[in-house]
DNA sequence: TGCCAGGGCGCCG
DNA sequence: CGGCGCCATGGC
């Protein structure tokens, strides 16, 4: 349920428009932008904001801008922001409810220091295909260099496309505009599998150049089918599903859910939420006794943990 | 420079 | 099944 004293307003800036809605509670642009759950998106420096962050989702260029507890989005429209940006950034979704619900199931320190550390991170309800590929590519690699992968493939398979640039001057961030001085969406994964393994390998991907290609192969040939998967499935038949493709175990499968999938019960396991496990947490620890939004706080512990490593 | 990274596969016991 | 070496690459 949204706040009852949110409001919303389209400004239009030459033929370029925006909108500007003020009120919105629990959440926050650079948290949600910088907690790595994406990886399309880069901070533009402002003077006109206190934080901005621009990229690509959903086939379009946006840009998100935060100055208390108004939000700025650049490059949209009002109609637009109720078909795709809304759900993009669960505005439709009440977190203080989610915080509630989390910290009533457990009464270790560390989770509620996560919690009121992280509070105002909004899982993205990014598109599936891009969740899941963008998560292979993820596997025994650090964040910085999964951006500059997942935009070296949004750029191969965007070289013979005309796209109309429709971005805005001031809100742009420089490493997602691609040669043309536009921006490229994410490919399909019919053409990612044109690629081929030989053109993933040569975009440097590695050993995972033959994942992402049976990803690719799999769901452009229909073998499978996400919007099969759904919220009303349980997170082990979605798992057992991501899973079968090549290069996609427990914990590609749980961020691709979690991110893509709007499961958020789903928990990546992965080299830093072992260490808070250990740290923070007993044997017994089970990601289910934290409820249907374990996956939201596993956002806020690992959030929280590379925080406390970044301030060391 | 070496260690590490939003892991998973294949193989071995 | 559980453990472990390996996989490509580059960020820090």
């Amino acid at each position: 349920m949204i706040n009852k004293t949110i409001s919303i307003n389209e400004i239009n800036i030459g033929e370029l428009c925006a909108i500007k809605i003020c009120g919105v509670e629990n959440f926050s642009v650079h948290k949600t932008f910088d907690c790595g759950q994406c990886f399309r998106f880069d901070e533009v420096l402002s003077s006109k904001h206190e934080c901005e962050f621009a990229g690509v989702a959903h086939g379009k260029y946006v840009s998100f801008a935060q100055d208390g507890d108004t939000l700025y989005i650049y490059n949209t429209t009002l109609d637009e922001y109720k078909t795709i940006w809304e759900s993009f950034l669960s505005l439709d979704t009440d977190y203080n409810n989610i915080n509630e619900s989390i910290l009533s199931l457990s009464d270790n320190k560390n989770l509620y220091d996560a919690v009121k550390l992280s509070s105002g991170i909004r899982i993205l309800r990014q598109d599936k295909w891009e969740a899941l590929c963008s998560f292979i590519i993820s596997q025994n690699n650090n964040i910085p260099r999964i951006k500059k992968l997942v935009s070296a493939l949004c750029y191969a398979c965007d070289e013979n496309k005309s796209q109309a640039p429709k971005i805005m001057e001031g809100h742009i961030a420089d490493a997602h505009i691609n040669i043309n001085g536009s921006f490229s969406p994410f490919p399909s994964a019919d053409e990612v599998k044109n690629l081929g393994v030989d053109g993933l390998f040569l975009l440097k991907t590695g050993f995972r150049a033959k994942y992402i290609y049976d990803a690719a192969e799999k769901v452009a040939d229909g073998e499978l089918y996400l919007d099969e998967i759904d919220t009303s499935m349980s997170l082990e038949k979605c798992s057992d599903i991501l899973c079968k493709i090549k290069g996609v175990g427990p914990k590609v499968a749980a961020c691709a859910l979690l991110f893509g999938f709007n499961k958020l019960d789903a928990f990546p396991i992965d080299v830093w939420i072992k260490r808070v496990i250990e740290k923070y947490f007993d044997e017994s620890f089970d990601p289910k006794d934290l409820g249907e939004f374990a996956g939201v706080a596993q956002q806020y512990l690992f959030y929280y943990e590379r925080y406390l490593q970044s301030k060391e």
